[in-house]
DNA sequence: GTTGAGCGTT
């Protein structure tokens, strides 16, 4: 079949940018989240009533209104949340902008085969604009790879879009995080609630894409996890706790199979196993953790 | 079969 693309745009008045579609016609919402994180569906304007509809979604999937996707401008529907979290959230940052605050920070990048080098890190990266340090983790003795490495980009644009998205380098898929050493100091004045949700009663056949694909209905998704070999559950993170307090206790359908959603518990609360060079020494992060309302950072949980 | 990999010699 040929490949066919469907534009879409965060506005009605803007720039539209198209999206490839499935074999079967359909788009998948993670194709639309890939360009325009934080996605939840998409909506057009009907050219016969003037009303704007909504596009049917089905467990990540967008189906084409009368099967037929035209040549409409799409226009990308975000969570309630995230719009009333954002405008909250603009307030307290355009000081923050202003300020610089959003500066990239280096990216730890899982996954990579034993191969990669740091020219094929960079020329990867430098596709979604420009790197400025690469690195690949090496056994000081052997020289041999360890399988991860850091990135950082100029652009804070592209670090986000960087971190919404798997990446394929030299036929391995890989995940690009804000290392565990930087995710705490990355939310200064947020209370730190779980993000994260423990999904159980998974059958065997779901995949982190279908759930990822599955939970982008109710926000952005930052991460899915599920144990191998096959244990029955899996995690999902969402970039907003208000989300995923909002589905615990949750029977939710997916596949037409019933899942249970519950809160995803500390996997270990060793602060010293998590920040083991905290400057001044553990024990005053010990006596820090303590007198503070913060709880681990759910990347860490 | 309901609680998870891996995190940086500076």
């Amino acid at each position: 079949m040929s490949e066919l693309y469907i534009r879409v745009a965060e506005d009605e008045n803007e720039e539209p940018m198209e999206i490839p579609s499935e074999d079967d016609g359909t788009i998948l919402l993670s194709s639309v989240a890939a360009q325009f994180p934080g996605a939840c569906g998409l909506r057009y304007r009907n050219p016969e009533s003037q009303c704007m509809r909504g596009v049917r979604l089905v467990e990540g999937v967008l189906h084409a209104p009368e099967n037929d996707w035209g040549s409409l401008v799409y226009v990308v529907n975000y969570p309630k949340d995230n719009k009333r979290k954002m405008e909250e959230i603009d307030a307290a940052s355009a000081v923050k902008v202003k300020r610089g605050f959003q500066k990239t920070s280096d990216l730890i990048v899982l996954g990579l085969p034993w191969k990669t080098t740091e020219q094929d890190l960079k020329d990867y990266f430098t596709t979604f604009g420009e790197v400025i340090m690469v690195q690949v983790k090496r056994d000081v003795k052997t020289g041999n790879s360890k399988g991860f490495g850091f990135v950082r980009f100029t652009e804070y644009e592209t670090q986000t879009k960087v971190i919404a998205q798997r990446h394929m380098i030299d036929g391995r898929w890989c995940d690009c995080k804000l290392p565990n050493s930087k995710v705490f100091w990355a939310f200064p004045d947020e209370p730190m609630r779980s993000r994260k949700i423990f999904v159980g009663r998974c059958t065997e056949d779901m995949t982190t894409d279908e759930l990822r694909q599955y939970f982008m209905q109710y926000g952005e998704v930052t991460d899915v996890f599920i144990p191998k070999p096959f244990r029955a559950f899996a995690f999902v993170t969402f970039a907003d706790d208000q989300v995923a307090q909002a589905l615990c206790g949750e029977d939710l359908i997916i596949k037409g199979i019933s899942v249970h959603i519950s809160n995803a518990e500390p996997k270990h609360n060793n602060i010293h196993q998590l920040f083991p060079n905290f400057p001044g020494g553990s024990a005053s992060l010990a006596a820090m953790f303590d007198r503070s309302q913060y709880q681990f950072p759910s990347s860490h949980v």
